[in-house]
DNA sequence: TGTAAAAACCGAAACGTTTTGGATCATTGC
DNA sequence: GCAATGATCCAAAACGTTTCGGTTTTTACA
């Protein structure tokens, strides 16, 4: 409501002064400064966003592109990693803005509009495709990004991972030795990179031991609903499992489920591992064996990284690949 | 990066024409119109967001001030929610800016910076107080605004909201009639508004049919492991419930950890029910019986509430209290 | 007391849009 | 043929801030 203008007058300054003032800039003496500090608060003076954007070129806000709609289960997870990544941003004066991904997939239209119309300085980027088109379009642009996972593609940019392949790699290792030899995987829908580097590790394990991994995969959307099924289909196969690795624990929930239904007992006469150390997995009966990025502080990571990228810092150098730690419990265990 | 000053000189136009063009506004003929379409769309031009919003007095922007870090657990269904606000506002042109709340708890302060800013058109004000600083704040200045969540104060306002008090006196009756006649509330913290209600509910139901209430209540933070810690200590009294009646699914489902742990059997020794429909509910043991808002797109109504109230309608007519749903399952039966 | 340097200040332009208040030109009615 | 009408168009102001370049005032020192 009160603009610099109305402080000027009231004060008998310059706009300039004040705004300097305001600043803290040196041109001011220290007795205008305290004076003007004093009426801003008093007129709870606050600057007006729009022309500050305009005049500054920038907008002190950094945008989110979200995935579009339906998978509610693995949003709760990312909106609680991005209230967090808000929180960080807040400190450094970002606003952050939610832009739900459009019901037809095209992103890059709502990645435009922010773009050209200066809406945002920045982008997080989740849910990374192995080949992302908004990795491309954004890195070809120039404009500062982060992205929540890795792509496959060759653009280097900044990105905030966990360590997958390795973190599968190990688990597919644990039940080797427990003694497991047919370690079925439940891939995640593989255009995602996460789903992609998850089963890489898996595969790369296997065929390290020297097991034909033929017949034991399939392919699943992360949630229970999908995983159950995935895993039903699974169980039904001529070549039957002895364990099941997931790629999301809500996947692995799922499976626990299926299990149950074909008449096994999870950690006993069948292994389930997930991943992602969600709470839930404390709610099934038996607790779910699953792994986690080895920090808590993931979304905070990201901002950092997007602050280091707005200060221009190369994205190469931003690349962080983060250590899985493996979370035993009581869904799995050596083969019956 | 394409303004419409360069549209305008590649057009051989004047700005003010290329700029009423593009808003298809009548003193322009069909024939320009087209023209400036198609240049538009050729430089993939973007109006500046401050410029217009610096000009228009509005900033096509609504934020929602979040309570402060914490409580993850609550945080994730209310993000959820919002999700679906932030895809109902996208259709109507808004952006919805996240603003975590500030640590030291003082949420007026973002609240005058987002305002006094006009960083955003209106607000939408979350986890409602009893009597909320907030709501008196934005009613006063006149801010169009929306709450999730009743007040207990006499200032009206526009808001959605489940009849919690309705819910808790249905559950409270349909236990009594199984024969419960020790039913006690874990409640959530009186501050809030929801949580006030839903225990009134539940004491209204108990006076009714005139018992005692004495001894049979205590208040628990909205998560899992206050939950525990509350069943765990009215477990413990010398007057024993038969039943848990919890503010939400959280604490009720802590509950059902702290009745196992006490040598009892939920639904057969001990009848335990929340409210929110959590889908965690499913995957506890037995299946946690629960109530919830009988409609699936709170999030879609508070954002058009929001827009109506920008609209310039009374906030008296915009008040939404929906009717809560009992979703009975196997956490509940006769006393023992 | 005079002068140079330093400190404090100010006017005006610029950011890119929308909108006001005309201006221009062809067409119509008489 | 002339005024009135309607259809297109445009210059300039305004939104509230930051910043460039220059001006005035004070201080420091001879």
């Amino acid at each position: 409501m009160t603009s610099l203008k109305d402080l000027a007058k009231s004060l008998d300054l310059s706009i300039t002064q004040v705004s300097r003032a305001l600043d803290d800039k040196p041109d001011v003496s220290a007795a205008t400064k305290a004076k003007v500090r004093a009426a801003a608060l008093a007129h709870n003076y606050q600057p007006n966003a729009a022309a500050r954007s305009l005049r500054k070129r920038k907008a002190d806000t950094i945008a989110v592109v979200l995935p579009a709609g339906a998978n509610h289960i693995g949003l709760a997870a990312l909106l609680n990693m991005l209230f967090d990544t808000a929180a960080a941003l807040a400190r450094e004066g970002f606003d952050l803005v939610l832009l739900p991904g459009r019901a037809d997939g095209n992103d890059l239209d709502s990645l435009k509009r922010i773009v050209e119309g200066r809406r945002a300085d920045a982008i997080i980027v989740v849910r990374t495709l192995r080949n992302d088109p908004r990795i491309a379009f954004l890195s070809e642009r120039g404009i500062p990004f982060v992205s929540h996972g890795r792509t496959s593609g060759a653009i280097p940019h900044a990105y905030v991972d966990g360590d997958g392949e390795a973190g599968f790699s190990e688990a597919t290792r644990i039940l080797l030795q427990l003694g497991h030899t047919r370690i079925a995987h439940i891939a995640g829908l593989q255009q995602f990179n996460f789903a992609h580097v998850r089963r890489a590790g898996w595969l790369a394990a296997m065929r390290d031991a020297g097991h034909d991994t033929s017949g034991l995969e399939c392919e699943s959307a992360p949630n229970e609903i999908a995983g159950e099924l995935a895993a039903a289909d699974i169980l039904r196969r001529s070549r039957k499992p002895t364990a099941l690795l997931c790629a999301t624990d809500s996947i692995a929930i799922g499976a626990i489920a299926a299990a149950k239904s074909a008449g096994l007992t999870p950690g006993r006469d069948i292994s389930i591992i997930g991943h992602d150390g969600v709470s839930a997995g404390l709610l099934v009966t038996p607790h779910l064996s699953t792994m986690e990025i080895a920090a808590t502080d993931v979304g905070a990571r990201l901002a950092d990284k997007l602050i280091k990228r707005l200060g221009g810092a190369d994205p190469r150098d931003l690349c962080e690949l983060l250590p899985i730690r493996q979370v035993p419990r009581a869904s799995h265990g050596p083969p019956a």
